[in-house]
DNA sequence: GTTGATAATTGAACGGTGTTTAATTATATT
DNA sequence: AATATAATTAAACACCGTTCAATTATCAAC
């Protein structure tokens, strides 16, 4: 066949992204092949190659789209006060990752095998989402210096991304349900009393 | 053949995990198969059936053995005093990742596909580690209570994975060199100020 | 319309993977 | 020496990602 007109070229790729997400949901990233993507549109393994280079590559136009989705339920915090918005998106993220689990891993488990870089623009999204913290880490304490904040900003940022990872991998126990809320809560409150040097209000932990 | 004498059965699985691990640690994850494992050690490939159930529990098993290798390098650390002792624990660890990036990498994102679960062995050191932190915590304000202790141990060192995480991924990007380094000590600093209450250390940054 | 160029699509092929199993072979026991 | 036992293997199976020649549908020109 050739240029049928069933599917643009955009709209293959946007329907092989959604199979392949849904197949990652339900079966995990192991579940995932080209041949079973191409099935669930009915198309061919070859004619991904026409939209993607390689399973890699839609691996992270995936991790893009998560992204994407990621950011949009965070901007939604942008109206609260920075101590609330900070512990907002923590919360918000330890849902997010809670929701969509293996999507979630995926997104921070993916590797290339060998040459590959990150691409461009998840970097971008990833920049994008420590400028969230900065800005409200800065509205906390408006003195620091930039680079200060910035370093803060990635430092308590991947103190939640840790914090999800471990739950993520039931590799930690704690007595209390709601326990990964309480980690949370600890080490930002922990971590802003040190970054606004506020000594009276001590962390409940 | 059979029973030949050239191996015991122990000394099989040696040879196979040691194989394996000089595999991953030069050609990563994605060149491990059972089969370079066996040509390697001068077997074929279904001998290592007698040996692991399947090459995930290969995987666990080199990740007790990376588990037991990092827990001794911080039981080094018993003798330093608990502040000083908590930041060489997370520059040993941060070491260590960049040492072993591969292994250090199986450690914390293989997870067996499907019905698999996390050995307990593995889960016992696991534990372990934490009892460190939480030990060096306690002795930094033993007023806390053990759940206290627990939960801000947990979540102190969750941080510490995820500044390494978030390294090893080459997702974060700041100006200076051991930039990494940094956020350790920020991380711990500001949150160590929480944890104990003491203002006036305000950390660097 | 018919022809020819173009581009999309496929199916088969290649070399790889993990895992199972029947057949083989070396050791241990009787 | 004969037999039982257990280790080892080669081959087979069903997958995988990727490539490519062959096919086929669309478009442009005549």
């Amino acid at each position: 066949m050739a240029r049928r007109n069933d599917h643009t070229r955009e709209e293959l790729r946007a329907l092989a992204l959604a199979a392949a997400e849904e197949i990652i949901s339900t079966q995990g990233l192991s579940g995932l092949s080209a041949r079973k993507v191409a099935a669930n549109i009915g198309y061919s393994a070859g004619s991904l190659y026409q939209v993607f280079r390689n399973i890699d590559d839609l691996c992270w136009q995936i991790n893009e789209r998560t992204l994407t989705q990621l950011l949009l339920v965070l901007q939604e915090r942008a109206p609260l006060a920075a101590r609330f918005r900070l512990a907002a998106y923590a919360s918000d993220y330890l849902a997010f990752a809670r929701q969509y689990p293996q999507k979630w891993a995926l997104l921070f488990e993916h590797r290339s095998s060998g040459d590959q870089q990150v691409p461009e623009h998840l970097q971008n999204q990833i920049t994008r989402l420590f400028e969230y913290v900065e800005k409200a880490l800065h509205e906390l304490n408006p003195q620091r210096k930039a680079e200060e904040v910035e370093i803060a900003a990635r430092a308590l940022w991947s103190g939640v991304q840790g914090v999800t990872v471990l739950m993520m991998n039931d590799k930690l126990f704690v007595k209390q349900s709601a326990g990964e809320e309480l980690m949370l809560s600890c080490l930002i409150d922990n971590f802003l009393c040190g970054w606004c040097g506020e000594p009276k209000e001590q962390a409940a932990c």
